[in-house]
DNA sequence: CCTTAAATTATAATAATTAGTATATAGTAG
DNA sequence: CTACTATATACTAATTATTATAATTTAAGG
């Protein structure tokens, strides 16, 4: 018997924009930053489809979803494991690249399977900070 | 001359409220758990009269906002340090308490003040994990 | 009590995201 | 190369969470 084909993952125009936009791109964009960007290049684009896009892309684990920001998710390519340091006045975000060798034993776990753990440090940045 | 006087935090029956809700709560509620929680005990309680106390607390460093879910904030009481176990598919939070003594160096700190951190651990809890 | 600043409420506005649906198209079998 | 079919897109409208506004009420202090 045929084996269920295991689905492609169709590689469309938009789906290849979005990709190569995300592509090493730090700046922890939202949706509609990947919207604004690409809709020169793609006129007829909507922002469901980005929508669309991007969670088929966190689907597939080629981006992770960022809600460290309250209101909005910010998307992160998240290639390589990289924790953050997050503005609380405005929300900007930086990489921070360490490792923290950090890991629960499987009590700590309570039967979770654990795929990915994230450290983020709040505080406030130096343009934010003179303004105080 | 006559010092500004530190605005006493007037004692509401509504800020009373949510905070008693609040005490030691592990649930990780929503403002919409809160004001349902509430509005029976409260009828006249409005969706933003919690969410002004929520924020209100929030600055006052009583409890802390959580932003690990797409869409919608969660408040935590956070009075000890602890970090978080979340389930990708239910949304589901456990509290893990134990301190991974993280820091950073203040060249990785990027001239940021930094004011805590957290740690979150993504997975699939044993609900989700037996309905694959 | 009386005053007053602050909190609450109701309502409306905004913003982010999701849903529904008709059309288009990538991938693939023939 | 052509047709087929499932999936993706695009348009629109709906939902959901949150914030803003303005009028009313109320806690706290004199």
């Amino acid at each position: 018997m045929k084996e269920k084909a295991a689905r492609p993952a169709r590689r469309t125009p938009q789906r290849l924009a979005v990709l190569e936009f995300l592509e090493g791109n730090t700046g922890h964009p939202a949706a509609e930053d990947v919207y604004r960007a690409l809709a020169p290049r793609f006129p007829t684009l909507s922002l469901s489809t980005v929508y669309n896009i991007l969670r088929a892309l966190e689907r597939e684990g080629r981006l992770v979803e960022l809600s460290v920001e309250s209101g909005r998710s910010r998307f992160d390519p998240g290639l390589s494991p990289h924790h953050h340091l997050v503005c609380l006045e405005c929300g900007k975000i930086r990489d921070v690249r360490r490792d923290f060798a950090i890991a629960l034993g499987s009590a700590e776990a309570e039967g979770y399977e654990i795929v990915r753990s994230q450290v983020d440090f709040f505080g406030y940045c130096p343009k934010c900070r003179a303004k105080r």
